[in-house]
DNA sequence: CAATCTATAGAACATATTGTTGCATAACAG
DNA sequence: CTGTTATGCAACAATATGTTCTATAGATTG
């Protein structure tokens, strides 16, 4: 029976990884490979190359860990605007400070080629997704929306205008802007719910 | 004086760009190299290295050549749902029929590590926005929107939720979805008009 | 047409990247 | 203690990405 791992084993991925995300955040994706892992870590290249086969393996594995890293915890305490104020300011701030930000552009990049990064990046999205459906699933509950609206173009509009902004259009992601995005959204979730029925 | 450039340097020119379009439709931007080129038209390696010294130089301009294909002229005879529908309904059309829908994300990908690819995109995106500023603008003159409306946000929301869906979601766009997304935005700009001015 | 540029083709060369393989050594598990 | 397994090291191979040189074919100018 294994039950436990070999120590090694765990060592040397812990390690290795560790050392790709620091690559991929301080020099791009172009840094990560089994020779810079190696010099970063006093791992030796074979051994590298035994657990991740080829540069994309050893790759989306930062990915992997940059996408899991940033915290994204809903607050439904309510009100709506309140609620996803909060959320859209955690991705802002992820997208701004954190491993993800610098990395999410690479993914999306990788994710062209690769069905690895692909799946990377739409599992991350789908739980983006399912933290702003919570926001107005309780705002549903509370009464301050119909029950039967249809969120999910909303859901969208919330998170699809930072990601183009940052990855697409080069544009920044301030408060100011946040502000914004927020009342336009809430704006459209009110006016809507007398006409977007599902 | 050299007003006329050496037929030579042209013909070169226009072959091996159709050839790195069809390349980077074809098999990605990973296929596009001076060697495939080569092969593809029969113009030699060191001639192409001659006219495109970088992977990147050559590879960016395809991206231009791609990103310089569709016809987005905006139609601004009103209302502003159906002109709205039809810019979108361009970029749709582009987004899954053409050269450009197929390139974008590679371009994008390209633009996380290269600033010619990001000027390529941003300057697309650049002409995008002003189509669909024109829409605005042409119903603002019509008196279907106040005057000081401030319809940068909209624009951004208009454009931002196909790029997202393609790119980064994975979500199909279809017309059903289109239609959506119109009622949405003219939804938005109408009820919007009473709180959001500049 | 003749003389002179200029672009191209082709081949040889250089270098870095991306792996692969075989073997000795060190660490682990029972 | 004994077999098993992961690692380290060095050598090798294939491919991608350029560079440089020379001869030739094509264009331009007078």
């Amino acid at each position: 029976m294994n039950t436990h791992e070999d120590p090694r084993l765990i060592a040397t991925r812990t390690q290795a990884i560790e050392a790709a995300l620091k690559l991929l955040r301080e020099k791009g994706v172009l840094a990560v490979t089994h020779a810079s892992v190696s010099a970063k870590t006093g791992i030796s290249r074979s051994t590298l190359y035994r657990h991740w086969p080829t540069l994309n393996d050893l790759r989306n594995n930062a990915f992997r860990q940059a996408a899991t890293s940033p915290d994204f915890a809903a607050r439904t305490n309510g009100p709506l605007k309140t609620d996803l104020a909060w959320i859209l300011g955690v991705l802002l701030t992820a997208l701004n400070d954190t491993a993800w930000g610098q990395v999410a552009p690479q993914v999306i990049a990788a994710a062209a080629t690769d069905d690895q990064a692909k799946s990377v990046i739409n599992s991350f999205m789908a739980d983006r997704f399912e933290n702003v459906r919570e926001i107005f699933n309780a705002a549903k509950e509370r009464g301050e929306l119909p029950t039967d609206l249809d969120v999910q173009p909303l859901i969208e509009m919330a998170v699809a205008v930072p990601y183009f902004r940052k990855l697409v259009a080069g544009l920044p992601l301030d408060a100011d802007w946040l502000e914004t995005h927020v009342d336009l959204i809430c704006e459209l979730a009110t006016s809507a719910s007398t006409t977007m029925r599902r």
